[in-house]
DNA sequence: TGCCAATAATCGTTATAACGCTTATTCTTG
DNA sequence: CAAGAATAAGCGTTATAACGATTATTGGCA
């Protein structure tokens, strides 16, 4: 029996909020910011990648390591980096040493993009979050964290 | 000024942090989930659809409704639907009194199918979550409804 | 009443995601 | 050192997502 209903709908699980509740934050927050990268013809996959390649510096990244690294996983980071080539906004080699990885690098023109977008991103975040105070904000990095830090 | 860096990398700004941290949280969820679902031949938009009609009742939803009601927005409704109702786990009815409505019910079928699952989804949150006690995943759950409320 | 804006859904098209299979290369080990 | 497992990337194919434009219907109002 679930007890006398305090709202109209029977609260779900608390597992089940977390989990809504996470998809939904997720996909406001990402709404925004696919919006400003679309402006630049970008994906959100297309622009993570180049700040992972920047991080990374010049020596790049094979694919797998850039998949590893990514926000949400990618199947498929071959064609991801085609048409990343194609844009001129990363370049692709074969490694001498093992000639089975390729080594991606961000090009200047990608260097470019990203900083025509950093300040921007920033922005549209503090944006997105200020309504909630640091305090806040500190500890539902540190919940998501934790979240994610399941054992296995 | 950055201070003495703590770590190797400088510390990004709080509001990137929860961004990514969100994205990656959900991301990590819903593959779970992604799994689980395949095993049905459902996608998780479908499997929302699916709760959000349960939810509704015998009188059915409108395509903009459910397009409101759902976890991710979706822009084609339309053949979202159609995939549905080709499974036979809904079906949709123009309305009589205003005839640019559609309505979609879900079916005894697509009841079956719901029925299948919720055990097996509410375990897997569980799994997921397991290693998070009681009180901090209400706090996150609150912290994640503040998130969404932001104003406008 | 008749015209126009607003609303609901649909559709044509292109791009991307997803799945599994294949190829190329290197590592392992008997 | 040869055969087979393991690893990295690529590809063929199908399904879905995304974008705009379009149709059908209704409500507002001069």
């Amino acid at each position: 029996m679930d007890a006398r209903p305090r709202a109209a709908r029977p609260a779900s699980p608390l597992e089940e909020r977390v989990f809504v509740g996470l998809q939904r934050s997720a996909d406001l927050l990402l709404q925004g910011v696919e919006r400003l990268l679309k402006s630049q013809g970008l994906s959100p996959a297309q622009y993570n990648v180049l700040r992972i390649l920047r991080g990374a510096g010049p020596g790049g990244l094979s694919c797998r390591e850039i998949g590893q690294r990514m926000v949400t996983r990618d199947p498929d980071m071959t064609r991801l980096l085609d048409r990343m080539e194609q844009r001129g906004v990363v370049t692709r080699a074969r490694q001498k040493a093992d000639r089975r990885v390729v080594t991606t690098r961000v090009t200047s023109g990608g260097l470019e993009f990203l900083k025509r977008l950093d300040q921007p991103v920033r922005d549209l975040h503090r944006r997105q979050l200020r309504h909630m105070p640091a305090a806040r904000l500190k500890t539902l990095a540190r919940l998501l964290g934790e979240v994610r830090a399941a054992p296995e």
